[in-house]
DNA sequence: TGCATATCGAGAAACTTATATCGAGATGTT
DNA sequence: AACATCTCGATATAAGTTTCTCGATATGCA
């Protein structure tokens, strides 16, 4: 809001982008791991088969300065991402919800290598409180106010049922959190000021199931088979 | 006409609101648990806190007619929209990796409900192979082709790790898969033909992290990071 | 040294999606 | 029956995103 240089450029960049990169990110560190010193945002195209133009934008936006012809320097570039994602910098989260999803998203132990940690588990079902999980041992659910309060964890993860999905999120509010990851099928109201990331799978299967059907009822397909974006 | 104008509308309805309809949906249901039997996207908006307009949008790009000063007959409504996604219509798929994440996929009951029937499960891991998950014995990842190619199979979910993902969506492909949903942390490439939907959690993670951090405040560090360049 | 070329960076154009506005018609009320 | 009002549907405007184009510059090579 303020100016327009480099340094608040950072916070205009498209969520599109932002979810691309990530995808630049992977790739950069498999060629670390092949020894490649520099990359150009050619490169990066090239590999993963999109447009060369997109994924320029997309590196320009995180205010990275490559140099004409000769790219960028790989390992300054991966972690320049890093930074500006704050994969560098830890933060805690609390995670409600200790069934099968629960215990998958516990068991990633990459998370930490990006950033997230998840410090404690809380459950509302008393057969499940006290059991460990991925070595956490999982609280009730009414303590999860307070542990947020006292560890001013800023990041709740939601994966309980879909019906008491609100109810957690306005536990992780009372408590102060900051953000919320909701993978539970349901809409949750929160403030403005927290920052709402849904994982909904139904979102996502209501998009795929209709273009297939779309798919399945147009004409059957030219039988071309050609790769996407990629000559 | 109306019905012409309605199945060209199906297929120029904007991702976005493809991805809000199962939101509405739902909402719809637990109106109908009430008793309600009609509704207006005013009333779908507040209840939700979106946009009235957009909700309108949406419904609009379905195709369905409402009446003004009425609305819509809450029932119909969805039906249609159960009809618009083609969760009335059973679409069979394929699971490769019984990890944590494929056997918290098989165990989503819900899916049925929306369409979608796992029919079978694959894994390379010897000693997962003829275990039962959920019901369904783990079969040999080799075996998936030939399942896929027997039983027209529409739908693959990739829920292995990441690098085994492009090997196993080939392995799909090859065998007459149309469509795949990607739960693995990795970018595919597949023919353009196949409907791709990746569900990649670092995608996620990349925006959330960002945005919490902006949120947070002060840029940890700004221009020391322009790296300095020998000649 | 000087030229050809790969590559970045920025701005413009095209496209997509979201928001605002307005007219028409159905309903409920007086 | 007439009127006020609510709600849809369509059009217009704005905002956001992607794609295209072009100039500048560092590098590699002759």
């Amino acid at each position: 809001m303020q100016s327009d240089d480099a340094k608040t450029r950072r916070r205009e960049i498209p969520e599109a982008s932002l979810r691309r990169l990530p995808i630049y990110y992977r790739f950069l560190q498999k060629m670390a791991v092949d020894g490649v010193v520099r990359v150009s945002c050619a490169d990066l195209a090239r590999g993963l088969g999109l447009d060369p133009t997109q994924v320029r934008k997309d590196i320009e936006m995180t205010g990275i300065v490559g140099k004409p012809r000769f790219g960028y320097p790989l390992v300054h570039l991966i972690g320049w991402l890093e930074n500006f994602l704050g994969w560098n910098r830890a933060k805690s989260a609390v995670l409600a919800g200790a069934g099968s999803l629960g215990s998958a998203l516990l068991g990633y132990e990459k998370f930490r290598k990006h950033g997230m940690e998840i410090m404690a588990v809380f459950d509302i079902d008393g057969a499940k409180i006290g059991q460990r999980i991925h070595g956490k041992e999982v609280q009730p659910l009414g303590f999860l106010p307070d542990f947020v309060r006292r560890t001013h964890t800023l990041l709740g993860l939601i994966a309980t049922p879909a019906d008491a999905a609100q109810s957690v999120a306005d536990l992780m509010v009372t408590g102060g959190i900051r953000a919320i990851w909701n993978f539970a099928p349901a809409h949750i109201r929160v403030p403005e000021r927290i920052i709402l990331q849904n994982e909904d799978l139904y979102h996502s299967l209501a998009s795929l199931s209709f273009k297939l059907e779309r798919q399945l009822g147009a004409p059957p397909f030219e039988s071309e088979i050609s790769y996407a974006k990629d000559h």
